[in-house]
RNA sequence: CGGGGUGUAGCGCAAUUGGUAGCGCACGUGGUUUGGGACCAUGGGGUUGCAGGUUCAAGUCCUGUCACUCCGACCA
């Protein structure tokens, strides 16, 4: 015990601070490394895994739901991103320029991309000539730049892969529904696979996506009580349409500009995923997004027998579940133990001489702790049934984190004692004006994360200013 | 972009009034071990972040610069 003490004493503390053992966790478990150039990572091959995990899942439901991939251009030319005025003004500040082709100037300029709505919505209006033409629903897996001042691994990098789904509608009702499907997709994969609890509601004005006529979003809470917007979806009406001249013959046979949509997702998710379900001895992952399930570790596994059964026991799992044997020799069993649970993985499988002979072996679960003894000959089973489980715990604990996080404040008196306590989730009713969101800002450093769908009456009146309120929203200091 | 902190072996650190760089872990080799981070022996590894300056002499003092990190402002 001594020595886990010591070994724990090697992660910076969880509770002390947070941000330290964040950045010590990712780097031990070899997720990310610092890249050779400001604000860029390196994602190492168990990081790699994981967003391949969750590429698999998204890109699954979002065939799904009737949509493609395709891949568009990285540079984007000057006087495309100028095309719409919001847009550019909110985008252009952090945008990395390429200005030179071998030892030529460009003439024009040419913007990596920070998002590809300018580029995108350039060949949709192309491509769409008549109502037959929609909707289009196109997806991309891409990586993007946008030039941050200050950067986290996986929660802000000045580039960062993700997916970004542009889509063409006739009417702004199936537009408006596309945008909500697909938040709603978001919030599926966050909860039953990532298991992150999300609050999802729409954006404040103020905190819109540039250029959208409607943001809606999904707000997960960290363990340390701070806000991580976790995905969104963008309803843009007919703006980028008009402005990249998308033009269509209708059913009517006038000229009409379709309704569109944008919504992503980023390798932030595994941030989240660190933040959500870490703690003291390391990453914790969700099974069903985690590299290896399962891991075997055996004892004394130079005596006669024990690395065949070990083999035989991956055989058998190896179809059912992504699992790894730890056959290392130079490794004592208890190096591997702490090895694995510090890479979060989420069961382990501990068998030598002893529980060979009794047809047994002990199954570890990372979220608990616990030990149980299993015969051998359910292992499939048994397996089945704790990654399950262990899936389902994950999410019932990170609810009641989250739960006991959120507060709910009348006025700024009551808001600015909750908010001395520690951070968290802060529900307040709101009357709408930006005056009021502003000014919780200035005073607290909180931020409306969203308009939750779900509202509930608190009181009659806004929590800053006290005149009649509109909302109920769920404010909180966000990554 | 403002304020603070840190850069010495892969990691964590040390080096007295400036005197020519060392320890632990990790790594290589040989052996003994193996039910929660094993042990013994032995070995390899450094332009002290980078560029200047002061000095007989700089890890140490000065200037600049870069990177990382924390706290704010901006964003996924």
């Amino acid at each position: 015990m001594s020595d886990k003490k010591e070994f724990v004493k090697e992660l910076t503390s969880m509770d002390e601070d947070f941000a330290s053992w964040y950045t010590d966790i990712i780097l031990k478990a070899e997720l990310v490394d610092y890249a050779p150039v400001k604000g860029f990572m390196v994602i190492r091959p168990y990081g790699y895994e994981i967003w391949e995990n969750i590429q698999s899942i998204l890109d699954k439901k979002f065939k799904e739901t009737g949509h493609k991939n395709a891949y568009f251009p990285l540079l984007i030319p000057e006087s495309l991103l100028n095309k719409e005025k919001e847009h550019v003004e909110g985008f252009a500040p952090e945008v990395a320029w390429v200005t030179q082709g071998g030892s030529n100037e460009l003439g024009e300029k040419l913007c990596i991309r920070p998002t590809s709505e300018t580029i995108i919505s350039t060949m949709y209006s192309k491509w769409v000539k008549s109502y037959r033409d929609l909707p289009v629903l196109i997806n991309q897996w891409a990586n993007v730049v946008r030039w941050e001042k200050t950067t986290r691994p996986f929660l802000r990098t000045t580039e960062f892969l993700w997916q970004e789904g542009h889509t063409l509608h006739e009417t702004a009702k199936e537009a408006e529904e596309e945008t909500i499907k697909m938040l709603n997709v978001y919030a599926d994969v966050y909860e039953n696979y990532l298991a992150i609890p999300v609050v999802k509601g729409q954006k404040s004005e103020k905190e819109k996506f540039a250029g959208a006529v409607a943001t809606y979003t999904i707000e997960a809470l960290m363990h340390d009580g701070k806000a991580l917007q976790s995905a969104t979806s963008h309803f843009f009406g007919d703006g980028f349409a008009k402005a990249f001249n998308i033009k269509y013959q209708g059913r009517d046979g006038r000229e009409a500009y379709p309704y569109q949509t944008s919504w992503g997702m980023t390798t932030r998710s595994i941030g989240g995923i660190i933040m959500t379900h870490g703690d003291e001895r390391g990453l914790k992952l969700p099974p069903k997004v985690a590299p290896i399930q399962v891991v075997i570790v055996p004892f004394a596994q130079h005596k006669e027998g024990v690395l065949e059964k070990v083999e035989e026991i991956r055989t058998i799992l190896a179809k059912d579940f992504r699992v790894e044997a730890d056959v290392r020799d130079w490794q004592t069993p208890g190096f591997k133990c702490n090895h694995w649970e510090l890479r979060g993985v989420p069961v382990r499988i501990e068998i030598g001489p002893k529980d060979i002979e009794q047809g047994t072996c002990i199954l570890f679960r990372r979220d608990t702790f616990e030990k149980t003894t299993v015969k051998l000959e359910n292992i499939t089973e048994e397996i089945g049934k704790l990654l399950e489980d262990i899936q389902t715990n994950m999410l019932q604990m990170a609810r009641e984190n989250r739960t006991k996080k959120t507060g709910v404040a009348k006025n700024m008196d009551e808001y600015l004692k909750l908010f001395e306590k520690g951070d968290g989730f802060v529900k307040i009713m709101w009357c709408g004006e930006r005056s009021c969101e502003d000014k919780l800002k200035e005073l607290t450093s909180a931020t409306i994360r969203c308009i939750p769908f779900e509202e509930e009456h608190l009181s009659d009146t806004c929590c800053v200013c006290g005149k009649a309120a509109k909302h109920m929203v769920y404010t909180g200091k966000q990554y």
